[in-house]
DNA sequence: ATGTCGATACTTTATCGA
Protein backbone atom coordinates (compact mmCIF):
# COMPACT_ATOMS: atom_id res chain seq x y z
CA UNK A 1 0.00 0.00 0.00
CA UNK A 2 1.24 3.46 -0.95
CA UNK A 3 0.60 6.44 1.05
CA UNK A 4 1.89 9.81 -0.48
CA UNK A 5 1.99 13.55 0.75
CA UNK A 6 2.01 16.30 -1.06
CA UNK A 7 1.97 20.58 -0.72
CA UNK A 8 0.09 21.37 -4.15
CA UNK A 9 0.25 25.06 -3.29
CA UNK A 10 -3.46 25.80 -4.69
CA UNK A 11 -5.71 23.12 -6.48
CA UNK A 12 -7.16 25.35 -9.09
CA UNK A 13 -3.56 26.49 -10.23
CA UNK A 14 -2.24 22.71 -9.78
CA UNK A 15 -5.32 20.70 -10.53
CA UNK A 16 -3.28 19.39 -14.49
CA UNK A 17 -0.58 18.07 -12.46
CA UNK A 18 -2.15 16.17 -9.67
CA UNK A 19 -4.04 14.37 -12.05
CA UNK A 20 -0.42 13.72 -13.86
CA UNK A 21 1.02 12.60 -10.82
CA UNK A 22 -1.86 10.46 -9.76
CA UNK A 23 -2.15 8.50 -12.92
CA UNK A 24 1.55 8.08 -13.05
CA UNK A 25 2.18 6.84 -9.63
CA UNK A 26 -0.77 5.40 -8.50
CA UNK A 27 -1.18 5.52 -5.20
CA UNK A 28 -3.10 3.94 -2.53
CA UNK A 29 -3.80 7.20 -0.17
CA UNK A 30 -2.90 10.90 -1.23
CA UNK A 31 -2.24 13.49 1.49
CA UNK A 32 -2.38 17.26 0.07
CA UNK A 33 -2.16 20.16 1.45
CA UNK A 34 -2.27 24.03 0.73
CA UNK A 35 -5.31 23.31 -1.74
CA UNK A 36 -6.23 27.21 -0.88
CA UNK A 37 -9.51 26.38 -1.73
CA UNK A 38 -13.19 25.89 0.22
CA UNK A 39 -15.02 22.62 -0.08
CA UNK A 40 -17.47 22.95 -2.81
CA UNK A 41 -14.60 24.56 -4.88
CA UNK A 42 -12.71 21.24 -4.72
CA UNK A 43 -12.18 19.71 -8.25
CA UNK A 44 -13.45 16.11 -6.83
CA UNK A 45 -14.83 15.07 -10.22
CA UNK A 46 -12.01 14.44 -12.21
CA UNK A 47 -9.85 13.38 -9.13
CA UNK A 48 -12.55 10.47 -8.70
CA UNK A 49 -12.89 9.33 -12.13
CA UNK A 50 -9.37 8.27 -11.50
CA UNK A 51 -11.08 5.92 -9.22
CA UNK A 52 -10.70 8.14 -5.59
CA UNK A 53 -12.51 8.94 -3.16
CA UNK A 54 -12.18 11.95 -1.90
CA UNK A 55 -12.63 13.77 1.77
CA UNK A 56 -11.66 17.85 1.81
CA UNK A 57 -11.13 20.04 4.83
CA UNK A 58 -11.12 23.38 2.91
CA UNK A 59 -11.47 27.39 3.67
CA UNK A 60 -11.40 30.22 1.47
CA UNK A 61 -7.80 31.13 -0.05
CA UNK A 62 -5.30 29.60 1.87
CA UNK A 63 -4.36 26.81 4.00
CA UNK A 64 -6.64 23.65 3.45
CA UNK A 65 -6.33 19.92 3.34
CA UNK A 66 -7.58 16.71 1.53
CA UNK A 67 -7.41 13.40 1.50
CA UNK A 68 -7.30 10.83 -1.54
CA UNK A 69 -8.29 6.97 -1.51
CA UNK A 70 -9.14 4.28 -3.26
CA UNK A 71 -10.39 2.41 -0.09
CA UNK A 72 -13.49 4.15 0.75
CA UNK A 73 -13.38 5.83 4.02
CA UNK A 74 -14.38 4.02 7.56
CA UNK A 75 -14.21 7.65 9.17
CA UNK A 76 -13.53 11.42 8.34
CA UNK A 77 -12.55 13.96 11.48
CA UNK A 78 -11.55 17.16 10.19
CA UNK A 79 -9.71 19.48 12.87
CA UNK A 80 -6.88 18.97 15.28
CA UNK A 81 -8.45 18.74 18.62
CA UNK A 82 -7.23 21.48 21.47
CA UNK A 83 -8.68 24.70 20.47
CA UNK A 84 -12.15 25.62 19.33
CA UNK A 85 -11.01 29.31 18.12
CA UNK A 86 -8.45 28.28 15.89
CA UNK A 87 -10.23 28.10 12.24
CA UNK A 88 -7.20 27.57 10.21
CA UNK A 89 -8.18 24.05 8.10
CA UNK A 90 -4.71 22.46 8.63
CA UNK A 91 -5.61 18.71 9.78
CA UNK A 92 -7.84 16.00 8.55
CA UNK A 93 -7.64 12.54 9.84
CA UNK A 94 -9.30 9.30 8.15
CA UNK A 95 -9.50 5.88 8.96
CA UNK A 96 -9.09 3.29 5.68
CA UNK A 97 -9.59 -0.29 5.76
CA UNK A 98 -6.17 -2.31 4.25
CA UNK A 99 -5.94 -6.21 3.70
CA UNK A 100 -7.69 -7.12 7.14
CA UNK A 101 -6.29 -4.65 8.96
CA UNK A 102 -7.24 -0.23 8.89
CA UNK A 103 -4.90 2.32 8.67
CA UNK A 104 -5.33 5.82 10.27
CA UNK A 105 -3.75 8.59 7.73
CA UNK A 106 -3.81 12.66 8.97
CA UNK A 107 -2.99 15.19 6.24
CA UNK A 108 -1.36 17.88 8.10
CA UNK A 109 -0.58 21.53 7.24
CA UNK A 110 1.88 23.06 10.34
CA UNK A 111 1.76 26.61 10.84
CA UNK A 112 4.61 28.34 8.90
CA UNK A 113 5.62 30.62 11.84
CA UNK A 114 7.20 33.81 10.25
CA UNK A 115 8.02 36.03 11.09
CA UNK A 116 9.71 35.04 13.99
CA UNK A 117 8.75 35.98 16.89
CA UNK A 118 5.81 37.13 16.71
CA UNK A 119 1.48 35.79 17.12
CA UNK A 120 2.44 33.44 14.39
CA UNK A 121 5.42 32.02 15.52
CA UNK A 122 3.14 31.54 19.04
CA UNK A 123 0.69 29.94 16.89
CA UNK A 124 3.10 27.77 15.20
CA UNK A 125 4.28 26.46 18.75
CA UNK A 126 0.86 26.52 20.26
CA UNK A 127 -0.36 23.95 17.04
CA UNK A 128 2.58 21.47 17.70
CA UNK A 129 2.06 21.48 21.13
CA UNK A 130 -1.66 20.71 20.39
CA UNK A 131 -0.21 17.50 17.80
CA UNK A 132 1.76 16.16 20.17
CA UNK A 133 -0.78 15.56 22.48
CA UNK A 134 -3.59 14.10 20.04
CA UNK A 135 -0.52 12.23 18.49
CA UNK A 136 -0.15 11.13 22.15
CA UNK A 137 -3.91 9.90 22.17
CA UNK A 138 -3.79 8.34 18.94
CA UNK A 139 -0.32 6.46 19.82
CA UNK A 140 -2.31 4.49 22.51
CA UNK A 141 -5.01 2.85 19.83
CA UNK A 142 -1.88 0.80 19.04
CA UNK A 143 -3.07 1.21 14.88
CA UNK A 144 -0.81 1.57 11.37
CA UNK A 145 -0.87 5.74 12.34
CA UNK A 146 0.30 7.65 9.38
CA UNK A 147 1.00 11.35 9.99
CA UNK A 148 1.72 12.94 6.70
CA UNK A 149 2.14 16.52 5.48
CA UNK A 150 4.64 19.77 5.42
CA UNK A 151 5.59 20.08 8.98
CA UNK A 152 6.94 23.04 8.38
CA UNK A 153 10.36 22.04 10.61
CA UNK A 154 13.82 21.47 9.45
CA UNK A 155 14.50 18.70 11.13
CA UNK A 156 18.74 18.89 11.49
CA UNK A 157 21.53 20.80 9.59
CA UNK A 158 21.58 17.74 7.02
CA UNK A 159 18.41 18.55 5.82
CA UNK A 160 19.20 22.11 4.52
CA UNK A 161 21.62 23.49 1.97
CA UNK A 162 22.64 26.16 4.26
CA UNK A 163 21.97 25.97 7.63
CA UNK A 164 22.97 29.60 8.28
CA UNK A 165 20.46 30.89 5.61
CA UNK A 166 18.17 29.48 7.61
CA UNK A 167 19.06 30.02 11.35
CA UNK A 168 16.60 33.65 11.59
CA UNK A 169 13.56 31.31 10.42
CA UNK A 170 10.56 30.37 12.12
CA UNK A 171 11.39 26.55 10.24
CA UNK A 172 14.66 26.37 12.07
CA UNK A 173 14.46 27.49 15.76
CA UNK A 174 15.33 25.58 18.64
CA UNK A 175 11.93 25.64 19.98
CA UNK A 176 10.61 24.48 16.29
CA UNK A 177 12.85 21.66 15.96
CA UNK A 178 12.47 20.62 19.55
CA UNK A 179 8.85 20.03 19.07
CA UNK A 180 9.61 18.10 16.33
CA UNK A 181 12.21 15.73 18.02
CA UNK A 182 9.06 15.58 20.85
CA UNK A 183 6.73 14.08 18.20
CA UNK A 184 9.94 11.80 17.31
CA UNK A 185 10.23 10.77 20.73
CA UNK A 186 6.72 9.36 21.56
CA UNK A 187 7.53 6.55 19.30
CA UNK A 188 7.13 7.89 15.74
CA UNK A 189 9.47 7.21 13.01
CA UNK A 190 10.50 9.51 10.07
CA UNK A 191 9.61 7.38 7.61
CA UNK A 192 12.34 8.92 5.15
CA UNK A 193 15.32 8.49 7.45
CA UNK A 194 14.83 5.39 8.35
CA UNK A 195 15.40 4.55 4.86
CA UNK A 196 17.68 6.95 3.63
CA UNK A 197 20.52 8.25 5.72
CA UNK A 198 22.15 10.35 2.75
CA UNK A 199 22.53 13.86 3.55
CA UNK A 200 20.57 17.07 1.57
CA UNK A 201 17.59 15.56 0.44
CA UNK A 202 14.90 17.79 0.07
CA UNK A 203 11.30 17.87 -0.80
CA UNK A 204 11.10 22.25 -0.97
CA UNK A 205 12.27 24.86 -3.11
CA UNK A 206 11.47 28.47 -3.50
CA UNK A 207 10.23 29.93 -6.43
CA UNK A 208 12.79 32.55 -5.89
CA UNK A 209 16.32 33.07 -6.52
CA UNK A 210 16.95 29.96 -8.76
CA UNK A 211 16.79 27.72 -5.64
CA UNK A 212 15.49 24.92 -8.01
CA UNK A 213 18.45 25.13 -10.23
CA UNK A 214 21.35 25.39 -7.62
CA UNK A 215 19.14 23.07 -5.00
CA UNK A 216 19.30 25.12 -2.26
CA UNK A 217 16.32 23.23 -1.20
CA UNK A 218 14.70 22.41 2.40
CA UNK A 219 13.59 18.78 3.77
CA UNK A 220 10.12 19.91 5.39
CA UNK A 221 7.69 17.13 3.79
CA UNK A 222 7.42 14.07 6.41
CA UNK A 223 5.16 10.89 6.94
CA UNK A 224 6.00 10.31 11.21
CA UNK A 225 4.53 6.36 11.56
CA UNK A 226 3.08 4.11 14.53
CA UNK A 227 5.49 1.97 15.68
CA UNK A 228 2.87 -0.60 13.91
CA UNK A 229 2.91 1.43 10.95
CA UNK A 230 6.94 1.47 10.82
CA UNK A 231 6.99 -2.15 11.19
CA UNK A 232 5.17 -2.67 7.81
CA UNK A 233 7.34 0.10 6.17
CA UNK A 234 9.02 -1.41 2.96
CA UNK A 235 10.09 2.31 1.24
CA UNK A 236 9.83 5.71 1.32
CA UNK A 237 11.32 7.72 -1.44
CA UNK A 238 10.96 11.48 -2.85
CA UNK A 239 8.96 12.11 -6.37
CA UNK A 240 11.75 15.10 -7.15
CA UNK A 241 10.28 14.95 -10.73
CA UNK A 242 7.14 17.01 -10.52
CA UNK A 243 9.20 19.98 -9.77
CA UNK A 244 10.35 20.33 -12.75
CA UNK A 245 7.31 19.90 -14.48
CA UNK A 246 5.53 23.51 -16.01
CA UNK A 247 3.69 25.59 -13.43
CA UNK A 248 5.40 23.56 -10.67
CA UNK A 249 4.25 23.25 -6.88
CA UNK A 250 7.29 24.32 -4.35
CA UNK A 251 6.89 21.20 -2.69
CA UNK A 252 7.06 17.60 -4.49
CA UNK A 253 5.88 14.53 -3.02
CA UNK A 254 6.91 12.29 -0.40
CA UNK A 255 5.56 9.03 -0.74
CA UNK A 256 5.46 5.24 1.81
CA UNK A 257 5.46 1.75 0.81
CA UNK A 258 3.57 -0.41 3.70
CA UNK A 259 3.46 -4.05 3.61
CA UNK A 260 -0.53 -4.14 4.09
C1' DA B 1 18.58 43.39 -0.26
C1' DT B 2 16.76 41.05 -3.97
C1' DG B 3 14.30 37.36 -6.25
C1' DT B 4 8.34 34.12 -7.25
C1' DC B 5 3.95 32.36 -7.00
C1' DG B 6 -1.27 31.85 -5.87
C1' DA B 7 -5.51 33.84 -4.12
C1' DT B 8 -8.29 37.81 -3.12
C1' DA B 9 -10.58 42.32 -3.54
C1' DC B 10 -14.29 48.33 -3.72
C1' DT B 11 -8.97 44.40 -9.53
C1' DT B 12 -6.33 45.89 -14.08
C1' DT B 13 -2.61 46.80 -9.18
C1' DA B 14 -1.90 46.11 -4.30
C1' DT B 15 -2.01 43.13 -0.43
C1' DC B 16 -1.35 38.93 2.09
C1' DG B 17 0.71 34.48 2.98
C1' DA B 18 4.15 31.63 1.91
Amino acid sequence: MRIATWNINGVKARISGVLTWLSQTSPDVACLQEIKSQDEGFPAGPIEELGYNVAVHGQKGFNGVAILSKHPFDEINARLPGDDDDDHARYLEVVIPAGGTIVRVASIYLPNGNPMPGPKFDYKLAWMERLESHAKTLLMQEEPLILAGDYNVIPEDEDVYDPEAWRDDALFQPETRGALRTLHNLGLTDAYRACHTEPHKYTFWDYQAGAWQKDNGIRIDQLLLSPQAADRLAHCEIDRFTRGWEKPSDHVPVWVELNV
